[in-house]
DNA sequence: GCCGAATGTGACAGCGCTGTCAATCAACCG
DNA sequence: CGGTTGATTGACAGCGCTGTCACATTCGGC
């Protein structure tokens, strides 16, 4: 059978409680003592029994991920790094799809959070920005973290500046002499089509290019939008030599629209996308896209999300890096638009 | 607080030991006895304890999904399967990211059994095929079921015939016209790989094609390895006609290579992958493929793996159906093969 | 060297549930 | 009709841990 606490503190010669509070990192244990009791757990190979623990102490060491995203490798991203920063504190991570345009979404929440009691949530977008939810979880007072949620001045998560990237892959398609660059926005609920709509905004305005809303066609963060977008974008009478999807599933969308309409990228058209998924380099030619990486900030909200459980204080809202990644799909403004 | 058990039985005039056989289906309980505690738990909306549960019963009600897979899309599959049937069951899943040949691997199991202990494990290949693993897990009689197993004459699980499949594929090729048939194959130690490249040649062979070493390169099932595999076999005095890639990932790769060198696809080459994920349509052109229910095969094994948990006796090593997708990657042989 | 405060340690109950086993009851047998 | 099953129910202990609180020890200041 397997050690018991017990175990290690007869091996210590100490009293359960003792080793208990080593475990969890209480103060008021001397030095020696610790060490002790350490190399005894070390000894036996215990480990602590999470059920018991948690019935014990009321604390599940537990944290849920929560997610309703299109992108399997997105969710596959940011639940590594979640899984990372879980393990390196001793808790446990469970994983749950949701449908958050579902009628019993905040009731379905409600019962895992009932049902499984995790100490914290981790939220991806759409779910973090979900009112009622967030509503349910102040009421209930269970601590969450958001990854790139809508508003990233407040609460405890990671996030990047999708404005300002955006803004900057524009200029980028400015300096190659494209006078007119579309848009196929996200999912209009996503925070992140928020803000790299309205980065397409700063950057053409930065570049002096007026805003023209026929070429901002909404989509779905999805291929088939991008798809959809890019064909009703090249059915205009004067069509844009340069689309912006929302994210990199909606940009090969785009790609394949124009190997559809026989367009060669990127010598008819440029195109790129936001997010630098695998997919990015998979099609041809390789996308032009934003970096943003995921997994890390899986890892950072999941920080931030344990030491607010910990300390009971909110963590931060962590902002991470992004970087442009210069790739085939976009090139000089052609001289003369083909049709 | 939220409702406990002994609540329920207050409600319902019963001792807690008769709500507890109810809730877990024990027999010997009058009907309508049943019904009143069923009713008292609806009114309460009481959910049992899993701490309390599991430590008083010794069982977890907990089955762990191990993967170490470079697709996160199929993982993403598989996990959303197996999650409903755990749902379903009132289990709950853990999922851990493992690296099958890291030198620790077969201990980390070990840890992350004797930590969690969970009822049964789930593996996806290739770590459903380690022997090592599975020589400690019968050691230490933890249930398991294998999605794809590279045996599927015994075991729990769910399969798919991927070498009737193949052979499929194979024979399409051959209908279209193409004699010289090549093959990228997936990493050696996985099981798909050996049932997919033996389905290449039973295909040839029921072509009356002869079977060409130099047409078979191996690869490691993914886009970088479908690249390489591919310009080496576009460096080939006499270059195929057609390649079978052993999943979408690798086929990508090979339509990227083939972009690359300027060839036409279909119509100087066709190219044909596995698994039908949805990358498979956002090439282009889309790829013909064979789909493989992934979502289902993670569903069937979880519900087999607890078939087994529950009942002790093992549960069935189950087939499920795939279909070939004839997309617009694959066409007519061409006359003359440009080099 | 004495006292109060701060620090270190242990005894014990109990978290919410289920396993064990005993008690009760109805059905059935000869 | 007494005895023997088998079905149904409940009492109770205890799973392995931590919270609470009481007690022991050390420390610093005068």
């Amino acid at each position: 059978m397997r050690a018991r606490i017990e175990d290690v503190a007869r091996e210590a010669g100490v009293s359960p409680k003792t080793v208990s509070r080593v475990l969890n990192n209480e103060p008021n244990v001397r030095n020696e003592m610790r060490e002790r009791i350490l190399a005894a757990v070390e000894m036996l190979g215990y480990r602590p029994n999470p059920s018991a623990r948690s019935l014990a102490s009321n604390r599940a060491f537990l944290v849920a991920l929560l997610y309703d995203n299109p992108s399997p490798h997105y969710v596959m991203e940011v639940q590594q790094g979640a899984l990372e920063a879980c393990d390196a504190h001793q808790y446990s991570m469970m994983v749950r799809p949701l449908v958050s345009g579902a009628p019993d979404f905040v009731e379905r929440v409600d019962v895992l959070i009932s049902q499984f009691r995790p100490d914290g949530l981790l939220l991806t977008p759409p779910i973090c920005d979900h009112p009622a939810l967030l509503d349910m979880l102040r009421t209930r007072n269970v601590p969450w973290a958001s990854i790139s949620p809508k508003n990233y001045t407040e609460g405890v998560g990671a996030t990047l500046d999708e404005r300002s990237a955006s803004c900057e892959m524009v200029l980028h398609l400015a300096s190659l002499g494209h006078r007119r660059i579309a848009h196929i926005t996200g999912h209009p609920t996503h925070g992140g089509n928020v803000w790299r709509l309205r980065g397409y905004r700063d950057g053409l305005e930065q570049a002096h290019l007026a805003y023209d809303p026929e070429l901002v066609v909404e989509g779905r963060f999805s291929f088939d939008s991008g798809v959809a977008g890019a064909r009703r974008l090249f059915a205009l009478e004067h069509r844009p030599t340069a689309i912006f999807g929302a994210n990199d599933d909606t940009a090969a969308g785009i790609l394949w629209a124009a190997a559809e309409r026989g367009l060669k990228v990127p010598k008819d058209l440029s195109v790129c996308g936001f997010d630098d998924i695998p997919l990015a380099r998979q099609v041809w030619p390789a996308l032009t896209t934003v970096r943003q990486p995921s997994q890390d900030m899986g890892r950072i909200a999941a920080m931030q999300l344990l030491r607010t459980i910990k300390s009971g204080k909110p963590g931060q809202m962590v902002s991470v890096p992004y970087t442009l990644r210069l790739r085939q799909s976009t090139g000089a403004a052609p001289r003369r638009v083909r049709p």
